[in-house]
DNA sequence: GCATTGACGAAGG
DNA sequence: CCCTTCGCCAATG
């Protein structure tokens, strides 16, 4: 059985657009949130947010974990909270960062927003 | 190899 | 305001 097999495993070195989501992902800090479109966005790729959506469908299944609870949909809604196990995982998680959620949605999103093309263009 | 689906997003009705 | 359609790209059937 296969320690680990990405979603493209052309190859392991290989410069993956899933990489590139993982990285900015993890550079999300705490108590913050973004959307699956600010990450595409910054990668180039906002006409593609999906891709964003599959790679963190991938996200669980990386070494370093990847928070993907601090990323949601535009509208700030935990549509990938059934992909958590348990799907209550998410939003308990989220609660911990200060983060408050309600009826499956960030409350106050754009506050909790973190948008990596400004925070990492600012650097 | 074509058709369907998908953790999205924006636009149209 | 709610629902439908299109676009994007990759994976799966």
């Amino acid at each position: 059985m296969e320690k680990k097999k990405p979603v493209s495993q052309k190859k392991p070195t290989e410069y993956s657009f899933f990489a590139d989501v993982f990285d900015v992902v993890r550079q999300i800090p705490k108590g913050r949130v973004t959307s699956y479109g600010a990450i595409a966005s910054y990668l180039g790729t906002k006409l593609s947010a999906r891709m964003v959506g599959w790679a963190m469908n991938a996200a669980h299944s990386v070494k370093p974990k990847v928070p993907a609870h601090r990323v949601v949909n535009r509208n700030g809604m935990l549509s990938g909270k059934a992909h958590f196990v348990p799907p209550s995982l998410m939003e308990e998680i989220l609660l911990k960062e200060k983060v408050v959620v309600k009826n499956d949605v960030i409350v106050d999103f754009k506050n909790h927003f973190w948008d990596p093309a400004i925070e990492l263009t600012l650097e």
